[in-house]
DNA sequence: GACGAATTCAAACAAATGTTTTATACTATC
DNA sequence: GATAGTATAAAACATTTGTTTGAATTCGTC
């Protein structure tokens, strides 16, 4: 209490061990995965004991738990917010291929060019192959919120479009981003990542153009019936 | 010796134990990934000693190397296949969205459905997320030419399709097509599995339309130039 | 300064890992 | 049937794993 500005002293500069394991974990379980670090890396990392991780958390796996539901609350605030962030601009009407460039800014931004950030996709990548969080987490924290965000957004742009064909266009275009950000990281190849092809821009530029189309497909014949 | 069908009799069902050793290691490590299974779970398995892998293979990593590499070379063969046989189906010219109904069909197959098949999709994406493979190997055996073969296939239905437009399109498609994958076997959950967003036909009918529409976008205006 | 609680530490735990070793069984050839 | 080469087997190898223990240290509070 005698110091008003730190009265932990430990949290100088948020120098706790809980915090430094937090953010030491963070990034090597977004490298590697759960299984992929030991308990020693991480604590050795965070300048710590090896129990320190089950002092504080329990436990490696609830240590992974903990790191991922920050990471998902973070990844889903700055997707919505950029979404509405668009949507609200309001000098005017809102494109189709204005509110897809901003959700592929949007979903791109987290995940390439930040130091750990540069790992977040393999960190939920792995997820869904070989599951280690509980059940639906992933689903209710980061992937349902935000496809309903865009949900909104997309019918109030498209309002001829049916429910059906707004979430597989979604689909679509999540699909198309994430397969971007994933050559974005994991290509290691400097000379093919020189390529246009692995070009961020002229890739975003694609999927907006291609996705666009691919949406007024559903909105121009709302009422023909034009396969076969 | 005696019985004349059976000279060998480790191979009277192909029986070998470095065969046995192949086809147990092919599902486990699809499941779980290279580091995921242990060489005594591979032997017990393949009903034979542990020090079989690595009198056999050398080691854990070659034995992994091995299966991908049968793994590598049906999905490819498959794949080609079945675009070389829709194009020289002959009785009619070839509509975009039948290379592209072919191609989904080609891609999905070997992924969805077989029992060890079901794994297979979990295997490369996770050489994707941290490689157990020679660099290169995933390019050169499978997507590079399975990527060549429709670019082909592309260029002859849509000759006014530049190189750039036809690559950055088949990523798309191929995007969004392993979406499907991933989903139709990771999703565990069965209600969410009876959705319809969910059905497999409605998918790919999805992904033909949605992705036809996005390359015509390319085709439509070669000559012109309409982004503002 | 002293007390009790919270934290850190070195050490040890049992279990599992990939690989090697050494010995035993098999199989074909002479 | 003996022999060389191949294959299997049980056991031990040295590491590494996540977690626990119990003592030492630091902390806020009186």
């Amino acid at each position: 209490m005698e110091n008003p500005e730190n009265v932990n002293p430990a949290a100088r500069d948020g120098d706790d061990a809980r915090e430094r394991l937090l953010t030491a974990a963070e990034k090597l379980f977004a490298e590697k995965g759960l299984d992929g670090v030991s308990v020693r890396q991480i604590t050795s990392a965070a300048n710590c004991n090896v129990a320190a991780v089950n002092y504080h958390f329990g436990g490696k796996q609830n240590l992974y738990i903990e790191v991922c539901h920050q990471r998902l609350n973070l990844l889903r605030e700055l997707r919505i917010s950029r979404i509405r962030q668009v949507m609200t601009a309001g000098d005017h009407e809102v494109t189709l291929e204005e509110l897809l460039a901003a959700f592929a800014e949007a979903f791109m931004e987290p995940l390439i060019g930040q130091e750990y950030g540069h790992h977040t996709l393999k960190l939920f990548i792995r997820e869904m192959i070989d599951k280690n969080l509980p059940e639906g987490m992933l689903f209710e924290l980061l992937i349902g919120p935000i496809m309903e965000e865009l949900l909104k957004a997309l019918k109030v742009i498209c309002p001829e479009l049916s429910q059906q064909d707004a979430l597989l266009s979604i689909q679509s275009l999540a699909a198309q981003l994430a397969r971007v950000a994933m050559i974005q990281n994991l290509v290691s190849d400097e000379k093919i990542k020189k390529s246009p092809l692995f070009d961020l821009e002229l890739n975003l530029k694609h999927i907006v153009k291609f996705s666009a189309a691919g949406i007024r497909t559903y909105t121009k014949n709302a009422n023909e019936n034009e396969d076969q």
